[in-house]
RNA sequence: GGGUGGUUUCCCGAGUGGCCAAAGGGGGCAGACUGUAAAUCUGUUGUCACCGACUUCGGUGGUUCGAAUCCACCACCACCCA
């Protein structure tokens, strides 16, 4: 199976320009794609994550690939699905954020110089649209790419559609433009001749392939990636405590194997088609595993996800972990740690919604004494029915394992000497 | 530039002088049922030294025994007219 057929296969692709030809440069190694990223934190996360499967996949298969920041366009801010107006970011922070995303590309691409993107090689490139646009003039611009986008079909366009109840500032409305010249450029500079996105920029990068036609009259091509929604139709990857992130000092390579491993049932086969690097055939024949092994079915999708992100060491032990938790067997050294100090004392007793909230299990005490008088808290096999209840902190010294409702639990550990 | 309406707790949204830590819904959390799923039901949802105290209703001042509620100014937003 060709690339182009498994990316079918897997259900990744949204739309495309031309079919055909896409198959074949794809198929062959011919193309030089771009896909962008807005620099607007300083780790990527789950959202992008199929982004990168993508670029990892075509690499393999001998294109390519240009990753975009958009340390210009992040000034700006893409009113694609927003109702709001994002806010504008320092310079500083941006370039944090491009180095923090090479770092963590590096795992999935790999990357080489620009010499090496225009020979023969097809190691990937990293570029920065602010080094293009930061130093436009305005004049000029609006003369030679302004003139080509009419403001009646971007309005028809649906990037702009919900914000046109809203209020769309005429800031964010020259995203579109900008878009659209980053791939001019590329096109230029690098010979890129095709752009990826989410399905979500289909319009912005529609624009770009016609500004290349107007301008240059050749042909480039695009192509969008189905966005992946759970089954409620929300973007996968966002919990209520925000986003799912690939970096592990932000999201603990045991929550995010947690993640994974707690999809529900009917998002479980679409995630492994669509994220993991198993084989097609393989995850057919998981189709067709029968009810009983859903759990199995979440296990491997987790295990995948979290060996691909945070390698195979640290899924191993997340698994370790969570299995010791949840169905006994497996390793308590892994489940997650917290550590009290001297802080924690009161009268050289800890009570038990200090340990909630020191261990982080809590963010207040009151929530911690809700949690208790709720019959939601265990302390080792014991439950905690007395908000009041202490402990000697010798108690923890070889650590307790602390529970709080079903799925949050930290081993705690009783330490002078920290803090 | 002119006019009108608005800014409430995580979100939406009630509240127009004391009975307001503030209705209702969403979301979150906990419990029951389960499979670390979904659905459903129940409880809960500002903070703390939690029978009590403290802080909150865009900002700053003011009126009042007492303000989210009244007044003044400022900021921001939406809609209409130019």
């Amino acid at each position: 199976m060709k690339v182009f057929e498994e990316l079918q296969a897997r259900g990744l692709l949204a739309q495309l320009t031309d079919e055909k030809e896409i198959r074949d440069l794809v198929n062959a190694g011919g193309a030089t794609f771009y896909i962008g990223f807005d620099p607007t934190a300083d780790s990527l996360h789950v959202g992008h994550f199929m982004a990168l499967c993508l670029m990892k996949r075509l690499q393999m298969a001998g294109n390519k690939p240009i990753a975009l920041v958009g340390g210009g366009t992040g000034m700006i801010g893409d009113p694609s699905g927003r109702t709001d107006l994002r806010s504008m970011m320092s310079d500083e922070t941006i370039a944090h954020n491009c180095d923090c995303f090479r770092k963590q590309m590096s795992r999935f691409i790999e990357f080489g110089t620009e010499d090496e993107l225009k020979g023969a090689g097809n190691k990937a490139l990293m570029v920065n649209n602010a080094d293009w646009l930061r130093d436009l003039n305005y004049i000029e611009f609006i003369r030679d790419i302004g003139i080509h986008f009419s403001v009646n079909r971007m309005l028809a366009a649906e990037c702009y559609k919900n914000r046109m109840e809203k209020g769309l500032s005429f800031l964010e409305f020259n995203y579109m433009l900008m878009q659209s010249y980053d791939f001019l450029m590329l096109y230029e500079k690098y010979g890129c001749n095709m752009q990826f996105g989410g399905d979500d920029q289909w319009s912005n990068m529609l624009g770009g392939t016609e500004l290349i036609r107007r301008k240059l009259g050749r042909d480039a091509y695009a192509m969008t990636i189905t966005l992946l929604l759970n089954s409620e139709g929300n973007k996968m990857g966002k919990t209520a405590k925000g986003a799912v992130w690939l970096d592990p000092d932000k999201t603990t390579p045991y929550d995010f194997y947690q993640y994974w491993r707690n999809v529900s049932d009917a998002d479980v086969m679409k995630c492994l088609r669509m994220l993991t690097f198993l084989p097609v055939e393989e995850i057919d024949e998981m189709e067709h595993w029968d009810d009983t092994r859903i759990n199995e079915k979440k296990e491997v999708l987790a295990r995948e996800l979290t060996t691909l992100v945070h390698g195979e060491e640290e899924a191993k032990k997340a698994e370790s972990g969570a299995r010791a938790l949840f169905q006994g067997g497996g390793d308590d050294a892994f489940v997650p740690q917290a550590v009290l100090s001297e802080h924690d004392l009161r009268d050289g007793l800890i009570d038990i919604a200090q340990v909630l909230v020191s261990a982080g299990l809590c963010p207040s005490k009151g929530e911690a004494r809700r949690a208790v008088e709720q019959g939601g808290v265990s302390v080792g096999d014991e439950k905690v029915t007395d908000v009041h209840t202490v402990y000697e902190p010798a108690f923890f010294r070889d650590g307790v394992l602390v529970r709080r409702g079903k799925k949050a639990f930290r081993k705690v550990f009783y330490d002078e000497q920290k803090g």
